[in-house]
DNA sequence: TGTACATCAGTGAACGCGCGTTCACTGATGTAC
DNA sequence: TGTACATCAGTGAACGCGCGTTCACTGATGTAC
């Protein structure tokens, strides 16, 4: 055998996965400590690896950050989709849907939601951050359009303007009531998600939407 | 004279109105840098003070944000209530008028803003921070009982819920387009005023709230 | 009005600490032949 | 299949730095008499 066993848990000299393993100690600290909780050598020590070996993977924190953020607009566009399902079986209930899929991914994956939305400024990485953000809202459009296309022409709102209110409802209950670092977190006297079906309800029925009660 | 001009631009050897002075430098990074953007060292010496001074002032960092956040939200309900003015001359324009105000806090005082809503756990302070968010929510509240309280009595819904609703998408809406630390943050095709005010317009009209389109 | 004294706000030097970053290095891996 | 060598991931020691916090101190202020 070439490796031992004995260095720190790990297989061999080499680390095998340590960018992932970065990522995920990452997570963990924002996670229990919020955004600006996690400091490069403090990543390194917990996947247990030398305060150097961070720089073969990563530029420097932003660069950390940043990928995090990435692949977080990825997944929350996944479940955003999952919760859209096409417009299946019918388009408002698919958009609630949707909706409920928004917060459960911020009450679910709260690391990657605080990175999304809280962080500092990385913004003009290299990475195509600001196009990941762009198809997970993309998906909230979509969902809008088919919303709309089912309205009564005269009158029928832009599906961008319907998009964006319904991203803002969705964003803004679950920065106020799922949020950790937020200090006018209140009680509330319902679930988040009911909270947001029947504001959507509300919101579309006004609209003439059939299906909205 | 007992005093003289010349200590670092101060009046004497005592400042005058260190705690005053560190709360606005405090401001001043925190608009630059992001929440995480001050130490407690560098605001002292952003007040022309040895590093020592603050201990005279606050705790720590965490009791001067706190203190930053406990204003915050006394100054946003002050804005809240002129927005709202009574509900003059009209419910419904008045309660528009306070979510108009809801945007031009968080678009005129972002280091007020960011250290309300997006700092780590300050909490437990002995401030009482979270009574001052109670009252600036209490605003929104009495809005959203003076606007049901014009409905039809017959499926009015509770007040709380609208007042909720309102200030979620308030809250979205000065997130997503107003906050600096955003990733996700897009273009929009319209001002996020007339944003706000077209969503809560077109949910209101659902309620049937005279006023209301 | 003047004086003595208690109070207290800010000093400045000092400390230990952990961070970010660099460096020449070394051990493991993969590949060409 | 075996060997030599290039590549590269991680090492560990080192650096300078600024931070948070403490301390005995000192200069200014306010007040009692």
């Amino acid at each position: 055998m070439s490796w031992s066993r004995d260095r720190g848990g790990r297989d061999s000299y080499h680390h095998g996965n340590l960018r992932e393993a970065l990522i995920e100690m990452a997570l963990a600290l924002i996670a229990e400590k919020g955004p600006a909780g996690f400091t490069f050598a403090e990543v390194a020590r917990g996947a247990g690896v030398s305060p150097a070996a961070p720089y073969r993977h990563f530029r420097d924190r932003a660069a950390l950050l940043g990928e995090i953020a990435r692949r977080g607009f990825e997944r929350f566009e996944a479940e955003l989709a999952r919760g859209w399902a096409d417009g299946r079986p019918e388009p408002v209930a698919a958009l609630i849907a949707c909706g409920r899929a928004y917060l459960r991914f911020a009450r679910a994956e709260p690391a990657y939601y605080v990175t999304m939305f809280e962080t500092g400024l990385p913004l003009e990485t290299e990475t195509d951050l600001p196009r990941a953000g762009e198809r997970a809202f993309a998906v909230l459009r979509r969902a809008a359009e088919a919303v709309c296309a089912r309205m009564p022409p005269a009158g029928r709102p832009p599906a961008l303007m319907v998009a964006l209110h319904v991203w803002s409802m969705s964003h803004g209950i679950a920065s106020l009531f799922l949020g950790a670092g937020n200090a006018a977190r209140r009680l509330l006297p319902m679930e988040p998600e009911d909270l947001l079906e029947a504001g959507v309800l509300i919101y579309l029925g006004a609209l003439g939407v059939p299906g909205a009660r």
